[in-house]
DNA sequence: GTCCAGGGAATCA
DNA sequence: TGATTCCATGGA
């Protein structure tokens, strides 16, 4: 029998860079979904938490083996990196990321889990934000664990070892298409260690980790980048380009006609010239402002 | 009916 | 290496 989850709250106050839509709107995450108060609720791990801000950001929910939430969510929410920091160096760039650095002053990179990242950004190829969010659910609803809180069910992140007899054509009907037999060699490849995540994180150089990440089925260059950024590598030095990324640096630099045209080799090293070491993060002030704005 | 979505893999030059 | 094409699905 399970021990009963306790409900804990932590209140942060005087958190600068810490909006609640520029964080979970700018599409380095999927399961937290805003409630009718304008708070949002997230399953992350084994744990649901609830995130409002007034003049406080108050943190509400429940912990995998009741840990302190405050430790879970400083780590989740990376609270003790200085973003005010980062903002003030690349506001030193130029205006156009002077201005998308205002435009999403509250964005902050989630310290996400690196298998959820890796399956949830090879599902999100060729697709589109709310049929990602659709398909995750129904994998975590099928194969996750249940959580109980405020009399609502939450499912966690279905785990490697939760999805080992998921047949192709069992993720055909969930909705997956051309990404199912991806979802499955990945699964695979991991679970038999082919490519083992521990190992990824213990790897200091990024390029080799982002060789790694490419053997799995379904990781190319642009899902590859996003799971070094997003997840709990947290490699801040790599500039995912998807169609969105592509507009807004041809819109601002390049100036091609067709920006279908741009090549994405001199989209890097144009991001990589400018931005440095933090080219990930301006990509994430980018990406909201030409999404948003 | 057509186009598009946080692309990748196979194919061909 | 670099460019083209196909891949399911659902919403606009």
């Amino acid at each position: 029998m399970k021990e009963d989850l306790i409900k804990q709250q932590y209140i942060l106050k005087n958190q600068d860079s810490f909006e609640l839509s520029h964080i979970f709107e700018c599409g380095q995450c999927f399961r937290w979904n805003k409630e009718q108060d304008g708070s949002y609720t997230g399953v992350f791990k084994n744990n649901v938490v609830n995130v409002k801000k007034s003049q406080d950001i108050v943190f509400t929910g429940v912990c995998e083996n009741n840990k302190n939430i405050q430790e879970v969510v400083e780590d989740y929410f990376d609270l003790n990196r200085d973003y005010e920091k980062i903002k003030l160096e690349l506001s030193k760039v130029d205006d156009n990321l002077k201005n998308s650095i205002q435009y999403g002053n509250g964005i902050r990179i989630l310290n996400q889990d690196l298998w959820e990242t890796i399956i949830s950004f090879i599902i999100s190829a060729n697709n589109n934000i709310p049929r990602i969010k659709g398909i995750i659910e129904r994998l975590c609803q099928n194969y996750g664990n249940t959580i109980c809180w405020n009399e609502k069910t939450y499912y966690s992140f279905p785990t490697a070892q939760q999805l080992e007899n998921v047949s192709v054509q069992d993720y055909r009907n969930m909705g997956l298409g051309f990404r199912d037999v991806r979802l499955y060699e990945t699964t695979h490849m991991i679970l038999n260690k082919e490519i083992d995540l521990q190992n990824l994180h213990e790897e200091s150089d990024t390029f080799k980790v982002r060789e790694e990440l490419l053997k799995l089925s379904g990781v190319g260059p642009k899902v590859a980048d996003c799971i070094l950024l997003f997840s709990s590598l947290k490699r801040f030095d790599v500039f995912p380009i998807d169609v969105w990324v592509r507009r807004v640096m041809n819109d601002l630099y390049i100036k091609n006609e067709d920006e279908t045209k741009v090549n994405k080799n001199l989209i890097e090293k144009m991001a990589y010239d400018k931005f440095g070491d933090l080219a990930g993060i301006a990509q994430q002030y980018l990406f909201y402002w030409k999404r948003e704005a």
